[in-house]
DNA sequence: GGTGTATCATTCACCCATGAACAACCCTTC
DNA sequence: GAAGGGTTGTTCATGGGTGAATGATACACC
């Protein structure tokens, strides 16, 4: 049942990663984007991190690629020396909207194959085995 | 949706692969053995990739590191020298048995909560996204 | 028998993720 | 104001995954 599960998700993700690819994209750098899109303003790394739900290790390179990519920018909090705070660059907002065109596009593909009737109670089921 | 569904399986492959780093496994690790194990036989590095779903090159370092740790072993293929057999220690085959139990254990915490009666129609929603 | 093609494992460069160690910095508390 | 303890971002080692390139081998076909 798990290995159904893991197998199953795996190859959704692998979906979603290659039309991200189409773009120079991928899921991690996405979820980054947007999380800065919503934002509305520069976010230290710490916080980003969090969001992410992911170590700030791993932050710190995923923006050095976004940053390689100019897709965002680090710049220093002067309210506090210790923290560098990510900024989306208007290349990375055109990106972001780019990627959710086709993520929307991609995850349409992968659930149209289940009846809307069942989409909640997957939805319910899954929730069920989230905390 | 689609994240929905990452993420509770992320959580539930980082519940596994904890369970599992408890004794020295990971479930990479685990599913190679696995399949050795259900092969009875040893296995050609290329068949083991295809049966874990891996691309060849990953199984290689996979091997590798299970080489190390005394779980596996490279033997030639009589039949085909290009071919690189992975064929189960005794110890492999007992670090299998140990983690099976684990996983077992640790799949039943992951799946207690959804009641018995929606355990098929998950399986059921879950199968149909996969092909 | 020689040639071409396909398959095998490996290596390499890369991406994503983690944990540990670290220097720099903030903030309390004496 | 000096000292300690908590954060912050970075670096490094490690694990898991991919795709591309490579050298060795098998095999079919002429």
């Amino acid at each position: 049942m798990a290995f159904l599960m893991m197998g199953a998700v795996h190859q959704m993700e692998a979906h979603l990663e290659s039309a991200l690819g189409g773009i120079g994209l991928s899921l991690a750098k996405f979820r980054v984007l947007s999380q800065l899109v919503e934002a509305k303003e520069p976010v230290p790394l710490s916080s980003l991190a969090e969001r992410c739900s992911c170590v700030r290790s791993n932050m710190t390179q995923l923006v050095d690629r976004l940053e390689a990519e100019k897709l965002v920018e680090r710049v220093s909090d002067p309210s506090d020396r210790r923290s560098v705070l990510a900024a989306l660059t208007p290349g990375g907002r055109a990106r972001h909207d780019e990627g959710a065109r086709v993520l929307a596009d991609a995850e349409r593909e992968v659930f149209e194959r289940i009846p809307w009737a069942d989409r909640d109670s997957l939805a319910r089921l899954v929730q069920l085995l989230k905390p």
